[in-house]
RNA sequence: UGCCGGAUGGUGUAAUGGUAGCACGGCAGACUCUGGAUCUGCCUGUCUAGGUUCGAAUCCUAGUCCGGCAGCCA
């Protein structure tokens, strides 16, 4: 077994290994030469888009397999056919390989298609065990626990058989009041003591179809009197006569959650299952089937950690969904949503979101993430790699009137202060600029450095201009600014080193590409949105605006794969409805912005 | 209050009997052709009460507070 491998997801070789008490644990298994291969999983259903919440888990199975040298299975949880659809299956694969990629998807454990458990003898016992495909294989898919169906249905009879599951005709409410309250007694089933021959009868038939929905279970016998919900015979089929996405029709009996998911990481040669806190509670019951089927290899472990909160957003399911469906976003994919989809087509590199997993650590402790962590490696990640441009978003035309009318030369920008390799290019510079309107002030408050009426600003990269003139048009609005430019002000002119205040960004407005950028912002206005209350009525109205914005012009050639900061106003990436001639641009993250802030200070 | 967990600055997270550290955040300043970046300084913490120990965030006892568990969901 080899040693951890010293990387952090950011940059490979640079940081340390995060500990934590799970990698502690992992650790310390294999030291202790406790398996031959580390093998992790992440196990979602698809019942709905994957959220930063499930970036974290994802992170945090995969971190482990890398550095362990293992594996991470990539499993369908899809025990349950009324709420799965294959549109989901699909996302949650589009969404884990971007987060993995260029980091561990040398790791992914996928099946060959189609292939299910194979039938196998260890030590002289009937076993069953589904490895990964070759990685050179043509035809692959994710783990699927229905793909298990048929070897969790093996499993199911041999507890019949062993006196250890029956056959329950109670009606869920029954079973519901039967089974008690954390602090109230229960009330045994019936047909606790139906005899094996009858369970066994009655459950084939129940796979054959002879009985309608909801009119029997199979239940495991384990303890009624225990202190534990889980053991007090927890119903471990129910018949539900509905298509499956993956099986189609071959099922009418579904195992649950807790009898599929151990079995599943059994057969799939789990050593550590991983999973939220809320699944604490289960865990003797994980245990119990596992132990009480008398299976031939290493049994997986089941750990808990504490699930990911962020504030300023929600991330139930559920809330979610609603999200959707009352088109309060445009879809899962939105931008302002925690879903992975939406932070990818923000604009946030799947690096950063690895490094955020990273940075907020793994404990049991419940806890929520300020909101500004995220922002902040976003913001670090960018700088470091956004390419810089120049865009105005709500723009005021600039003339400078001691420039000839056709005066149009190519002005030396850098591309990315941060990195010289980036290089830089020429942005075309004429006589009429468009510049922000807020980097104009008549009659400027205290400590603003930009243009005002006989101030003077320099042109990012330009002239430093004086502004003689502001002209208005009936309604009193400004719509044109006059200006002088010093000559010699430009970078190796004779001024060039004149001190001014303020540097302002423009786009040369006979050269202006037009544009729809979108302004995203947090989409609620309290850092706990389902603290209390109806969280949909904390959702933030300004979370969305549209300009009509000025670009330069290389921005023409714009790639989705590449990230831009707009010089002074934020972060940018092309979103995927772009199309040539029709650019849109989403607004990530603003730059950190002290002078907005001093602002609102007064 | 049955069972299972958890409590370290405003937030998140380290310290595994030996100087309570890091990051975010906030505040102040330096620098700057991005009011960005960078740099400097400051701010605030071991849930409570006992005990063990030369020494306790860490071990023990009692308590307090918070979260989870009563789907034929996962």
């Amino acid at each position: 077994m080899a040693n951890p491998t010293h990387s952090s997801p950011a940059d490979a070789g640079a940081a340390p290994t995060p500990t934590d008490f799970i990698r502690d644990i992992v650790t310390a298994n294999v030291a202790a030469g406790k398996y031959q291969k580390i093998v992790t999983r992440f196990p979602p259903e698809p019942n709905g888009y994957l959220h930063i919440g499930h970036a974290k888990s994802i992170c945090l199975n995969f971190g482990i397999a890398r550095e362990f040298r293992g594996r991470c299975n990539l499993r369908m949880d899809d025990t349950n056919p009324t709420k799965e659809d294959v549109e989901y299956v699909d996302s949650i694969q589009q969404d884990v390989n971007w987060l993995i990629e260029d980091w561990a998807d040398d790791r992914l454990g996928l099946k060959p298609k189609g292939k299910t458990p194979e039938a196998i003898t260890v030590n002289g016992q009937p076993d069953f065990y589904l490895g990964p495909a070759d990685p050179s294989a043509a035809a692959v898919e994710p783990f699927y626990a229905s793909d298990y169906f048929e070897q969790i249905y093996q499993y199911a009879l041999q507890l019949v058989r062993k006196g250890k599951a029956y056959v329950c005709d109670h009606t869920a409410e029954e079973v519901d009041k039967m089974r008690g309250a954390p602090e109230k007694a229960s009330e045994p089933s019936h047909y606790r003591d139906r005899s094996v021959e009858e369970s066994l009868d009655l459950f084939q038939r129940m796979r054959a179809g002879e009985f309608p929905d909801g009119s029997r279970t199979l239940r495991a016998k384990i303890d009624m009197a225990s202190p534990n919900i889980w053991m007090r015979d927890p119903v471990i089929y129910r018949i539900r006569h509905s298509e499956h996405h993956h099986t189609g029709a071959a099922w009418c009996i579904y195992p649950m959650y807790d009898f599929a998911h151990c079995l599943s990481d059994y057969i799939e040669g789990i050593t550590h299952s991983i999973c939220t806190l809320e699944f604490e509670v289960h865990r003797p019951l994980y245990d119990w089937i596992l132990e009480n089927l008398g299976l031939p290899r290493p049994l997986p472990h089941q750990f808990e950690f504490a699930r990911l909160n962020v504030t300023f957003t929600v991330m139930s399911k559920r809330k979610l969904l609603q999200l959707v469906n009352e088109k309060i976003v445009t879809g899962w994919d939105d931008p302002r949503m925690p879903t992975i989809s939406g932070i990818r087509r923000r604009g946030v590199p799947a690096r950063a979101l690895r490094q955020f997993a990273y940075n907020i650590g793994v404990t049991k402790r419940d806890s929520v993430t300020d909101v500004a962590v995220l922002e902040n490696i976003v913001r670090e990640d960018l700088n470091r790699h956004a390419l810089r441009r120049l865009g105005v978003l709500r723009p005021v035309k600039v003339v400078i009137t001691n420039l000839p009318e056709d005066h149009v030369e190519e002005i030396n920008a850098i591309n990315n202060p941060e990195d010289p390799a980036a290089g830089t290019r020429k942005v075309p510079f004429s006589r009429a600029v468009w510049i922000e309107r807020d980097d104009f002030m008549e009659t400027p408050p205290p400590k603003y450095f930009r243009l005002r009426p006989g101030g003077e600003v320099r042109l990012k990269y330009g002239y430093i201009i004086k502004c003689d003139e502001v002209v208005k048009d009936a309604a009193g609005q400004i719509v044109e600014l006059r200006c002088t430019a010093d000559l010699g002000s430009k970078a190796g002119g004779p001024t060039a080193n004149r001190k001014v205040k303020g540097t302002i960004h423009w786009v040369s407005a006979a050269h202006a590409l037009e544009a729809d950028v979108r302004l995203y912002d947090r989409l609620f206005t309290v850092a706990e949105p389902d603290a209390e209350g109806d969280f949909k009525k904390r959702i933030n109205p300004h979370s969305l605006e549209t300009v009509a914005a000025k670009l330069e012009p290389s921005l023409a050639k714009a790639s989705d794969a590449e990230r831009y900061q707009f010089e002074r106003l934020g972060y940018f990436a092309l979103d995927p409805d772009s199309q040539p001639g029709r650019l849109i641009f989403n607004r990530t993250l603003t730059l950190r912005d002290t002078w907005a802030r001093e602002q609102q200070k007064s």
